[in-house]
DNA sequence: TTGAAAGCGCTACCAA
DNA sequence: TTGGTAGCGCTTTCAA
């Protein structure tokens, strides 16, 4: 009982362990009555196919990397997690996580060591910028490079991305429709490693210099430090401005949220005072009624790993990289400019 | 280049395959000037040592399943698992995750094929109820079984849970020493499978009977159904009470922030109107200032996986069950009931 | 300190 | 439909 090897199955089925070996991973090679009488016996003997054999004679390892920056706590990564999950998994692979691949040196000893180098049937990079010679290291792995989110396609067999840039542009030009001449652009300082972040900056400044030709327009882009105190630091800082502005653009709905909530406070209420949209349509968005641009992570987690799927079994695709919009989700935090409620 | 196996780099390095194994796994044992050339011939070749082939020698799988209630994105499940992981990880492990274990069909069929067998070193079981006869199913795994958060310790080598029930009664306590009259307990129903949320509504109820002895209590469990909107329907739940009452305990965070926030749409404000206590302490609580019962599962995760890592290596644990409480983080949404702000 | 060789548990080829 | 068998890439005695 337990423990069984597949020679005791085979010996206790009265067949050869060929036989068993098909009952479990080709059952239409192998006759009803013997396949039965195997899974039973094996199931008896608390017997099951060894995936470390397997992987070893199969030269796969039904397993896949995926890197990330920081924690995999936040939503973004969580949903980028369990998006991949949701189609690896199914398929027969674990997911071996590399977090915090955003501090130098973590970088460093990852590219440096590689020690996922003939360990892993996939590579995911999910949203952060990665350099020349980062994907040429990552490339003699000599496996699929799937990204999701990052700042180009240089070096990756396939992608998956939202056009950051774009939906910030949306989002700013939204505010900008509705009149407002006051616009401020809270901004947590993730510069060099998150792509994200960079690309949404861009898009809020390209939209207000475009709408600065027909209106006249106020705008900003408030830098404060990242870290976990980031909202409570853009929160001082827009207080701090001589004029209140009437309309807040933000990065993240991290940041948009506690915004809201805290501005309150201080007797700033939207849509009354401003006008706020945030960005992801996170945990609670709905909750406080923000109007936000919707990603959906889970979503692109999933699109990645049929592209890995589809690679690791040889297969071209048809379409390797692929740009998604975020959606304007139109809710209570915004207001045409001048209007009472 | 690329793609070369422990043979090539031997002929490489002038050495046996014995020596480049040793030169990776025992460094010790392998002369400093051989272990470096064969290091450096290994990287130039793009070589490193197979987990399967190692796997499959050692008879370890240097994997670990965790199974789990619903999906991993929620704010329990994320933090264990992210505990979890940073503790198996940099020992070796894979983590293979098993979600939506809480469905009579996807529990049958977990637990009658039991896909992990012979092919994991350790399991966890995160915060659900499970059967006598699941337990012993689990058993005929031969390995390590460790439960977060289970109702019960039978059939488990060890595990690290929160005291609900002692959590929720603190919790209720605390209102009713601040002298409230009139108590709503607002819950989801998740009863069959989530113990904890069975454990709390225990707490608050006996917290309450308690109480009646000293004081007079008008108190009551409001069960809605649970899915998405469980908030919504607790929140209407609320709103057609004959009398609004003037405490609110509740049986998580994600049930007492969305009540503060809509509650104040309907004119009810916390604390001035009545008072509210959450329990997690999860994402935004401290933002809306909610007081609240502190858990942390991420710390329950590394724990958890602390205990895994000894029981693989055969260890005998000092205290193979542990039970830690919630801490009451008070903020500001409570307040003696009659005072004034 | 190093090398030779057996064998971990399986899959897949070939033969019956 | 089934069985025999080589070999996947490594680790680990044992011997040198």
């Amino acid at each position: 009982m337990g423990k069984a090897d597949i020679y005791e199955v085979a010996k206790a089925a009265g067949v050869s362990i060929s036989t068993v070996s098909r009952a479990f991973t080709r059952p239409d090679l192998v006759s009803d009555k013997t396949r039965r009488k195997v899974l039973d016996i094996a199931d008896k003997l608390d017997f099951n196919i060894s995936r470390s054999a397997t992987a070893l004679k199969s030269g796969r390892t039904n397993r896949v990397a995926l890197l990330m920056n920081e924690e995999i706590t936040s939503w973004f990564n969580t949903q980028t997690f369990a998006g991949i999950e949701s189609m690896m998994h199914p398929a027969g692979y674990d997911i071996s996580l590399f977090q915090h691949i955003d501090t130098e040196q973590n970088r460093r000893e990852f590219f440096t060591d590689l020690p996922i180098r003939r360990n892993v049937d996939a590579v995911f990079v999910a949203s952060f910028a990665i350099d020349p010679h980062e994907t040429e290291q990552l490339k003699r792995l000599h496996v699929p490079i799937i990204g999701i989110n990052t700042p180009s396609v240089d070096g990756f067999d396939a992608t998956v991305s939202i056009d950051d840039e774009r939906g910030m542009y949306t989002a700013t030009q939204h505010l900008i429709n509705l009149g407002h001449k006051h616009i401020v652009y809270p901004c947590s300082e993730a510069a060099l490693l998150n792509s994200s972040i960079d690309a949404r900056t861009r898009g809020f400044i390209r939209a207000c210099q475009d709408g600065e030709h027909k209106h006249e327009l106020n705008w900003q882009v408030l830098s404060v430090p990242r870290g976990p105190a980031f909202a409570d630091s853009a929160l001082s800082a827009l207080l701090a401005l001589d004029e209140f502005p009437d309309a807040i653009c933000c990065q993240m709905d991290m940041m948009a949220i506690p915004l809201v909530l805290k501005l309150e406070r201080y007797g700033h209420r939207t849509p009354r005072d401003y006008s706020i949209v945030g960005f992801d349509d996170s945990p609670y968005a709905d909750t406080i009624n923000l109007t936000t641009m919707r990603q959906d992570p889970y979503a692109m987690g999933r699109t990645a790993a049929g592209k890995a799927l589809k690679l690791i079994d040889g297969k071209e695709l048809d379409t390797p990289h692929e740009v998604v919009e975020a959606q304007l989700v139109p809710r209570g935090t915004d207001m045409p400019f001048g209007d009472v409620e």
